[in-house]
DNA sequence: TGGATAATAGTACGAGCGTTCGCAATTCTT
DNA sequence: AAGAATTGCGAACGCTCGTACTATTATCCA
């Protein structure tokens, strides 16, 4: 399938140029089509835009979530959750992670976009919450932790990792994100 | 001067829309003024851009940084700079942080003006850091912190506040900011 | 083999962008 | 008061964008 190929390079692009700089001029001489051939395959630039982000919703459901419900509940889980998730943000920041330039670029422009991109953002943050709390109720976190602050602070390591590797090329960022998440474990550990 | 008050129209939008998203049509409009009349003030649209990132820079100094350097040096100049950030980032909740959108829109966008956001947010970074040391110096922090690593998750807060409350609209935000910051001190504490 | 059906190309349009240029109005200088 | 310099306006240019419409090509089924 033709459509298939073209939201792949649609979501490459919209990792280098964010989804608002994504364009159908641009797609097209990458896929080596025309404009009107490209844009046939939808209905609009925003139905393409959706496509893209829910591709990567899949991905990233795919790479990082999938594979770490399989470890066993409670801290294991969380730990798997957050070193897969490090270990994609650290790929995405030659490409660009479409989570975090789409908050930023969605945060004051209502639509269907941003309505999807905030709906996702907020299933990841749910999951690790659920995780969280699970992790207490199987004692491994003390029985007061505020699961809602632990995610707050796992978010704010990955976004900095991502703001000081790719933003301002700082070396030893993924270092950084590790031992502040393992810190953050520490101080709440049973 | 006219080219004051533009200027400080065009941090507005720029605040809102990105600096991408800063049209001279648009501020010609707020303004009351033609376009070319405008844009006979800047040479470029480029130069207005850069201006717009002085602007705000001089503006983040006055606010956050020269009033921190008053309070006596060490953990309570930390303390202060934190402090001031978070009510900084609290008011930007409402209008967007250009050193945080920016850093979004160019991070892969060569040219002077991701030059000139670098070298701001590095130079902020830089007296963080600094002020981290001297805490560390005074005894106050303990004498193996890595004060890069401090920096890093001070600025993770930062950036997740602004995720969780522009982007999400998650309410309570801000205290966990406050928080988090807490509990870093407290494991950095001597 | 021929005719419906889908996919791609080509062209054109209208809007918005940054930018240029020439002209009117205002202000400052002497 | 006259001339120079600044300041703003209006129209136009070239470009790129998303989109619509029409043809052409390929595919598939009877």
């Amino acid at each position: 399938m033709t459509r298939a190929a073209i939201l792949d390079v649609a979501l490459d692009l919209a990792s280098r140029d964010g989804l608002e700089g994504l364009t159908i001029g641009l797609l097209a001489d990458r896929m080596n089509m025309s404009k009107s051939g490209v844009f046939a395959h939808f209905g609009s630039r925003e139905d393409l835009q959706l496509e893209v982000v829910k591709l990567y919703h899949r991905r990233f459901e795919q790479e990082v979530f999938y594979p770490s419900v399989k470890e066993p509940r409670g801290l294991p889980r969380l730990r798997a959750m957050f070193a897969r998730w490090v270990k994609r943000v650290s790929v995405e920041i030659a490409s660009g992670c479409i989570y975090i330039s789409g908050a930023v670029e969605y945060d004051d422009r209502p639509g269907p976009i941003r309505e999807e991109l905030v709906s996702m953002v907020a299933a990841w943050q749910g999951a690790l919450l659920r995780c969280a709390h699970q992790a207490t109720e199987c004692g491994h976190l003390k029985a007061d932790t505020d699961a809602q602050q632990l995610v707050y602070e796992m978010y704010g390591l990955i976004l900095a990792l991502h703001h000081d590797a790719r933003f301002l090329r700082i070396p030893g960022s993924l270092e950084r994100a590790s031992v502040g998440f393992e810190r953050l474990i520490e101080n709440y550990k049973a």
